[in-house]
DNA sequence: GATTTCCTTTACGACTTCTTCACGAGTCGA
DNA sequence: TCGACTCGTGAAGAAGTCGTAAAGGAAATC
């Protein structure tokens, strides 16, 4: 019997390269671990529960910061850029947040398209 | 049954270039042995069992200390940065507790990233 | 009894994170 | 082209977290 296994410890969410250890506040980029805040990895979970759907914003803040998102309110927004920008550190050739205008985000691993520098003139 | 060599085996942990003997209190680093107090010792034991997964405050003072964590002691902080210089001093080029702002402390041989000249970040 | 080591708590500075604001780029319709 | 809207992101100040030296007392050792 696992001693030290607490309820939380078997909720791991698998993206790509990407495991994602809820219970531990731990992300897992090709098996190197990231340093996400805590808004940052409850954004992300909150994202990864629903692999390939639209969220909305006002669904991702009550998941991470509770409440209603009240109109103005950036927050998802700003988070969700800290976020692509530690995933992009850490996996440069893959996209996981995608932007849907006017409906939310979508979380789904995918291909980048232009990582590769210097395509150049078209 | 040879008592001494499959007991001692088994309650040693491993590490990188560490080596803690559980029964023994003892621990080797590169062969050397470090002199770590009884709550050093614990505290470098408790994470050790778990190596890769973030460990809570409140989990590891469970462990050492026994009882619950109450809110404002920082006894694991303080513990965790006598740890750290003891086995800085053993292995300057090595880093093997880690903060997780927000979550906890995880325990993970790594190469420090900033004493080599030139290192190479892969 | 004196000395040393260990443990706990406190304090403060450094660092990180959170929230909000601001500006610019891009999009869409008239 | 213009204006309204959405989104990306840098920055600033506030708030919170962490690292660590040090003080005082307890326990062990001589």
């Amino acid at each position: 019997m696992p001693v030290e296994a607490s309820a939380e410890n078997a909720n791991t969410l698998y993206a790509g390269e990407l495991e994602i250890r809820l219970g531990e506040g731990l992300v897992l980029a090709t098996g190197r671990a990231l340093t996400l805040s805590v808004r940052e990895f409850e954004l992300l979970a909150a994202m990864a529960r629903r692999p390939g759907a639209v969220v909305t914003r006002s669904e991702l803040y009550s998941a991470v910061w509770g409440g209603e998102l009240r109109g103005g309110d950036r927050s998802v927004d700003v988070y969700v850029s800290k976020l692509r920008g530690k995933l992009e550190a850490a996996m440069p050739d893959r996209r996981f947040i995608h932007t849907h205008p006017g409906f939310g985000y979508r979380f789904q691993p995918e291909l980048s398209r232009n990582v590769h520098n210097g395509a150049s003139a078209a």
